[in-house]
DNA sequence: GCCGTTTTCGGCCCGACTGTTTTCAGTCG
């Protein structure tokens, strides 16, 4: 699968030069369809060139599988070249601006050559912009507002900050009387692992009264739009909050509508439209115009034959199909977390003592918690030696005797070294409960040395746990280049589980992969990597990319109650595949 | 550009807002 995403990159740079050229929108429709398919297929797009079935993938037809083809053998396509020849592909920022689609940033460049954000304050500014056709002052004074505003903050939100914001205000709104009804919407809803803007959504009969209520929180530092519909503020940390008050007999149908994805939406409505029927945010009506339901979205997806779609299922990948076969999964939930398999302590670069994570773990209400400091190569964060992690197991030995039957395990997040071996001795490693492998160093190597470099340490026979496996950090740090499908073929063949770290910026394994990795059989391990006793609650974040990735708690290593736990810890080395292969 | 036993051509989700509009194109969620 290792060009599955570079295949989506492409086909999705393709339409956006298409939206520049003003080009038939549902040509467009049809690459980012397409991309987006390949980016969640679970087969090797190569793999299925080579047969000559690319066309079984859906959305690709004649066309597309020939440019596929093309650009596979060759690593180029000659379509892809033409089209950056005849369109300044920088332009595609201008899309960026609210106000400006395919249409306007089309005349932008053609009429005036503007291809940045740059270029077109400062024309929108000299007045330029005022005497193209479909232009005129107003347009033009909201594009140079717009234009000022994107060249400061254009990044997405991590989930993990935007979340809770949305929850204040939610929890804030919710004890006003007026207000029946009231979920964080959107991305949001979905936990997906970054966020444009932050939706929420109200049912009311008294609109006034809500949005009075909500320009008024303390938090807000700016009123942005005060209609009775779509009120909008800013936070005092610069977040953009948008609501949607709508009447209560229409929360299900809004909420279904204003959840998503774009993609569910437009399949969902797809499927009613076949059946002669119509749905839109105000409700599900038959062929007469009459309202069949609206109030819940039980009812509307029941009425479609469908069983509730959880909101992280909501991407169209399968699940509509799936909810109609009644084959939906059963999702994880949080409270099916009996214990952590990741968190530091002060020993290493934690912020807290081991005694305080244990008794923040307790309270919880786990029943097992991995303490699993750095390894020495890494002096950044005080790695333990030897002595230090002997040391440390000998407190483990004393809290834990007063905890009983609380369980803390002693683990360690120990360094992948740039040539796969670890950063313990394998004596050292036996003596642990659990072992975690992770990159931390040397990330720039050639994509065939790190996955080699990655494997060879998953063939050590003390390791349990791969950690953060694509090292991405969102919004600053790009996935080192490893052949992630090779690894997850080796964690399967030695019975190692694999991490979903929930570091809000980490999130890794990615949602897309854990459904790869779950599909092959791998357990997942849904952790927190908390460095004080507050981020524990980073196992939220993990156990919501999971769900994303159609995972159920079966597939979840620290679902299972400490006996089970420790069974497997014991023995999932020898049952693997891998297990005859390896030399004694 | 894709798709289909109602269609191999003509659809492709649906609704709302804005402003430049003389009847609606463009954009957005
Ligand atoms: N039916 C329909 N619904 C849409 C369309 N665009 C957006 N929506 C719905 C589904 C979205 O989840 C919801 C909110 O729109 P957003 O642009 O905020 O998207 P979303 O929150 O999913 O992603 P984001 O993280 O904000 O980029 O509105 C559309 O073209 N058609
Ligand atoms: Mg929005
Ligand atoms: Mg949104
Ligand atoms: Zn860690």
């Amino acid at each position: 699968m290792r060009r599955n995403e570079e295949v989506a990159l492409l086909l999705e740079n393709i339409a956006e030069l298409l939206m520049l050229k003003n080009e038939n929108p549902y040509r467009i429709r049809a690459y980012t369809t397409a991309a987006q398919n390949i980016r969640a297929l679970d087969v090797d797009i190569e793999e299925l060139a080579r047969q000559g079935r690319l066309d079984e993938i859906p959305g690709v037809g004649k066309a597309l599988a020939a440019k596929i083809e093309e650009y596979l053998q060759t690593g180029k396509l000659q379509y892809y070249e033409e089209l950056k020849r005849e369109v300044p592909i920088q332009a595609v920022d201008l899309l960026e601006v609210p106000g400006i689609g395919p249409a306007r940033a089309h005349l932008l460049y053609e009429k005036l050559g503007i291809t940045t954000i740059q270029e077109l304050l400062q024309a929108a500014q000299e007045h330029k912009l005022r005497d193209l056709p479909g232009f005129g002052e107003k347009l033009e004074e909201r594009i140079a507002r717009e234009a000022a505003r994107l060249m400061q903050r254009t990044k997405r939100l991590l989930l993990g900050i935007a979340l809770p914001v949305a929850e204040d205000v939610v929890a804030a709104l919710r004890g006003i009387p007026a207000v029946k009804a009231i979920d964080p919407a959107g991305s949001l809803r979905r936990m997906k692992e970054t966020i444009g803007d932050i939706d929420i959504l109200v049912g009311t009969d008294d609109p006034e009264a809500v949005v009075d209520a909500f320009i008024h929180l303390p938090i807000v530092k700016e009123v942005l739009a005060v209609g009775p519909t779509r009120p909008s503020i800013l936070t005092r940390e610069d977040l953009q909050v948008d609501l949607r008050v709508v009447a209560p007999d229409e929360y299900g149908s809004a909420l279904l509508y204003f959840t998503g994805s774009k993609e569910h939406n437009i399949a969902l409505r797809t499927y009613v439209q076949e059946r002669g029927w119509k749905l839109s945010e105000y409700g599900l009506f038959d062929e007469n115009g009459t309202r069949l339901a609206s109030r819940t979205e039980e009812e509307i997806y029941r009425l479609l034959d469908m069983d509730w779609i959880p909101p992280e299922l909501r991407e169209n990948r399968g699940e509509i199909q799936a909810a109609r076969e009644h084959r939906l999964p059963k999702l994880v939930e949080q409270q099916e977390i009996r214990g952590d398999l990741h968190a530091h302590t002060d020993w290493s670069d934690g912020h807290d003592s081991l005694e305080r994570m244990v008794q923040a773990a307790i309270a919880r209400g786990y029943e097992y918690l991995v303490i699993s400091d750095h390894s020495p190569s890494l002096t950044v964060a005080r790695g333990l030696t030897v002595e230090r992690l002997r040391a440390q197991r000998e407190l483990i030995r004393e809290v834990n005797e007063r905890v009983a039957p609380f369980r803390i395990l002693q683990g360690a997040e120990v360094n992948i070294q740039s040539d796969g071996t670890l950063d313990y001795p394998d004596e050292v490693l036996a003596e642990l409960d659990v072992v975690i492998v992770s990159v931390h160093s040397a990330f720039d190597m050639p994509i065939e040395r790190m996955t080699e470099r990655v494997i060879r340490a998953l063939a050590n026979p003390h390791v349990d746990i791969l950690g953060h496996p694509t090292g991405r950090l969102l919004n600053s740090r790009l996935p080192y280049e490893i052949d992630l499908d090779a690894v997850l073929d080796a964690a399967a063949e030695y019975g190692v589980a694999i991490e979903v770290n929930g570091q809000p910026d980490r999130l890794d394994l990615p949602d897309i992969w854990v459904q790869r990795a779950i599909t092959r059989g791998i357990m997942i391990a849904c952790t927190s990597d908390a460095h004080s006793t507050r981020q524990l609650e980073n196992m939220r974040w993990s156990v919501a990319t999971a769900r994303r990735g159609w995972a159920e708690a079966r597939h979840i290593l620290n679902t299972r109650p400490l006996p089970e736990l420790l069974d497997w810890l014991a023995t999932h080395r020898e049952r693997s595949r891998g297990a005859s292969r390896r030399t004694p």
